[in-house]
DNA sequence: CCCGTTACTCACCGATTGGTGACAGCGGGG
DNA sequence: CCCCGCTGTCACCAATCGGTGAGTAACGGG
């Protein structure tokens, strides 16, 4: 029923077919893909959708269902991509690894963290996302990430083991929530706790404060 | 459902059942506010919506619409009623007030912090939330918490003042921001950065490692 | 040439969302 | 008394959501 003017024509010499959909399955991957992680980097999780995908991704959001198998799998796609995180974000020459003490690495790692999470949107909106939700799809996505980082954190720490006397891992895990929670919230609102974190200016009074708060543990 | 039995007779002498409410404008509206504190805390922002409220309210979303203007007015609702937060969580007797240096003060506030988020649920759904999205109705929100948590430090700072030396508004900054981020992790995911956060076993290598941290800046 | 596989599009489904207008029932004030 | 206003209920709207089944168009091997 209501089957009226379904049946158009549209025959090939008149006019131009309008950007001829090219039948390459690759490429049509990795445009949902790129749209996914696009999506997810600009808008957020709120309306990350098969909807929201297919209408980026200028395709119809079967193909989304046939090549991925659902949101599921495309999160689990990005998750795996993930992994090119940690290759993109290391110094190859590693000049600075002839770091004396923990507490220098700390430091310097710390920053670096800093500045890695403030220029990468889509990794901040998977944090926020793991923050605000707990379902199979985050969770998953959250071990990606959460192994990325370790991951980074090992390259980058090299052979240098930390001091005895403190329990590295937990001072460790606050200062990377701190990092991330300042990140966070600056790109949210920007500002943390009455601190304003917008201008250079301000970022560098954190970082001072990150750096102080480092070394007052790890000397 | 099934809202029979609404029109019975209310009179205040015979021993009434469940919290009847007829015709009592007074007595909805609170009810649909307490819905609306308690979904938020419970489910989380993504799934806070007029009829999520309504339904739970066991009353009609137009009553919100009369109310409170909508889901914004309610938000705002919300957010006044945040200020009692402030005076449920000072002890009153003020008994470690007695506290002679910033760093003694600093390690307290960290560790009472610390707890009061770890048991607010609709604290921490806010904190979640002003990360996650930056609508004016959480920008108003997210206002009216981070006053809260201002009027609550002061409070509970006295007329101590910080050491010149170090820049205590950001160091308490990143401090608190590790503090928020921790327990918002631990309540999604358990874990932050590698750290598990499930036992009280494991708040309290948390919490020695925050003081510690603390202490390392204020001495 | 035909024919099957592949890549792709479209129409439709039920459910839920935010939002609005109309209406019913009670109660108090004229 | 009647009437009006307040409280609460219901039906309906357009839009969007995730999801599916059926159909079409290109390609490539025989």
């Amino acid at each position: 029923m209501l089957n009226e003017a379904v049946n158009l024509e549209n025959s090939p010499g008149t006019g131009e077919g309008p950007e001829r959909r090219v039948r390459d399955r690759g490429a049509t991957e990795r445009a949902i893909l790129a749209a996914a992680k696009g999506l997810l980097a600009e808008e957020g999780f709120q309306n990350f959708g098969i909807n929201a995908v297919a209408r980026r991704a200028s395709c119809d959001k079967q193909l989304i269902y046939r090549y991925y198998g659902g949101l599921d799998g495309l999160v689990e796609a990005i998750g795996a991509d993930l992994g090119t995180w940690v290759k993109d974000r290391i110094p190859e020459d590693a000049g600075g690894m002839f770091l004396l003490t923990y507490g220098d690495l700390m430091e310097r790692l710390s920053l670096l963290l800093l500045d890695a999470l403030r220029s990468d949107p889509l990794m901040r909106r998977i944090l926020a996302w793991e923050i605000s939700e707990n379902t199979e799809q985050v969770r998953r996505l959250s071990e990606a990430r959460s192994k990325a980082l370790a991951l980074w954190l090992e390259r980058m720490r090299g052979s240098l083991a930390p001091p005895k006397a403190v329990d590295a891992a937990a001072v460790n895990a606050v200062v990377i929530a701190a990092i991330q929670h300042l990140v966070l919230a600056a790109a949210a609102g920007g500002q943390c706790a009455g601190l304003s974190l917008k201008t250079p200016k301000d970022w560098e009074k954190a970082a001072t404060a990150l750096k102080r708060i480092v070394r007052g543990v790890y000397g």
